[in-house]
DNA sequence: CGACAATAGCTCACTGAGTGAGGTAAATTG
DNA sequence: CAATTTACCTCACTCAGTGAGCTATTGTCG
C-alpha cells in the first residue's frame, strides 16, 4: 500500500496482517472450489450451491430457493437456473414445503454427499488435523475470534 | 450431515465445527466481494482481480497477466479480458516488462486503490477492531495456526 | 369475509463473461 | 541457429446470469 493511506501504528499493522492472513486461507478455500468443479465438469457457482446446502443440512437449516440466492448473492431466476442444473445432475431434489404452498424445500442426494467427501473430505481432513495439533485453550481462543469477526463484517 | 459419514470422535468433532466457522468466515468476505462488485458496477471477477493486485503491490510482487490467471483460477483469455475492462474503467496500467519482452506488469492506479479504500476500509477496520481486543499472544496463537493452515490447504 | 398487497418461484429473451482453438512474438534449449 | 517453450493475445462461440414480467400462494386490513 502506498504511503499516506495509512496512519504509522505497529499495533494495528500486525493486527492487518493477521487479517490478511486469513483472507489468504479464504482465497485457497475459494480455487479449491473451482478446482473441484472442473475436476467434476460442474460449474463454480453449482458447486458454491452444493456446499452451501450441505451446511443447511449440516445445521439442520431448511433450505428455499430464495435462502441460496441470498447465500449467492444472485437472482433468484439465476438460482432458479442453479437448481434446474443440480437437479438434472441427481445432486438435489426439490420438494413442496409442507408449510407454505408457494416455497420448496431443497434435499440434497445420497449422490451428492458423497461426491463432496470424496472431494472435500482430505481438504477437510487436513484442516482437521491442522486444528487439532492446537490445545484446547487455543482452540477455543480462535472460535471466539472468528465468532467475533462473524459479526464485525455483517 | 447424514448418520454413519463420520466416526464419533467428540475431539474431532471440536475441530470440524472451528473449521466451519472459519469457512463462515471466509463465505461472508466473499459476499462482501460481491456487494462491492454491484455498488461499483463492476463485476465479481473484476473485483477479484483487482483486490488480487492490490495483495501484489501490498507485498511488493510483481503480477502478470499469467500470475492474476493463477490468482483467480481462470484462463489466461478470460483474465486479457479481465484487464482490458480494469485498463478501460482506469484502475489498472499495463507496462512492458523490462526483463521479460513478452511479459508485462500490471500497475494498479491511485483510483483504483482509492477506490478498495473506499468500500473494503470501513470492513478491513472492522475486522482489524476486531483483532486488536486481543492480546499479542492470542493474535500470535491466531496467526501461526492460519499460516499453517495455508499451507495444508496447499 | 373480500379486496389489496406482499412473497416465492418461475419462464422468456437477451447480454456478455468465460472457454477452446489457434496465432504471434520473445525467450530458452540443445 | 533451428526447435521448443513461454507469455500473451484475437476470434468465434456457448451458456451462465440479468431484467422484465408472469402465476400462485400467503398475509393484511377495512
Amino acid at each position: 500500500m502506498r504511503a499516506g493511506v495509512t496512519p504509522h501504528d505497529p499495533e494495528r499493522a500486525a493486527a492487518l496482517e493477521l487479517v490478511h492472513r486469513l483472507r489468504d486461507v479464504a482465497l485457497r478455500l475459494d480455487l479449491a472450489i473451482g478446482e473441484f468443479a472442473k475436476t467434476t465438469g460442474l460449474h463454480g457457482t453449482d458447486v458454491r450451491a452444493l456446499v452451501r446446502l450441505l451446511d443447511a443440512e449440516r445445521a439442520g437449516a431448511e433450505a428455499t430457493p430464495t435462502w441460496l440466492a441470498q447465500q449467492l448473492g444472485m437472482t433468484s431466476q439465476a438460482t432458479t437456473a442453479v437448481i434446474h442444473r443440480l437437479e438434472a445432475a441427481g445432486h438435489v431434489e426439490r420438494r413442496r414445503s409442507r408449510t407454505d404452498g408457494r416455497s420448496s424445500h431443497l434435499q440434497v442426494s445420497d449422490s451428492a454427499i458423497a461426491l463432496g467427501w470424496q472431494f472435500f473430505g482430505p481438504l477437510l481432513d487436513q484442516m482437521v488435523a491442522t486444528t487439532s495439533t492446537l490445545t484446547k485453550s487455543d482452540q477455543a481462543i480462535i472460535a471466539n475470534y472468528l465468532t467475533a469477526l462473524t459479526q464485525a463484517i455483517d
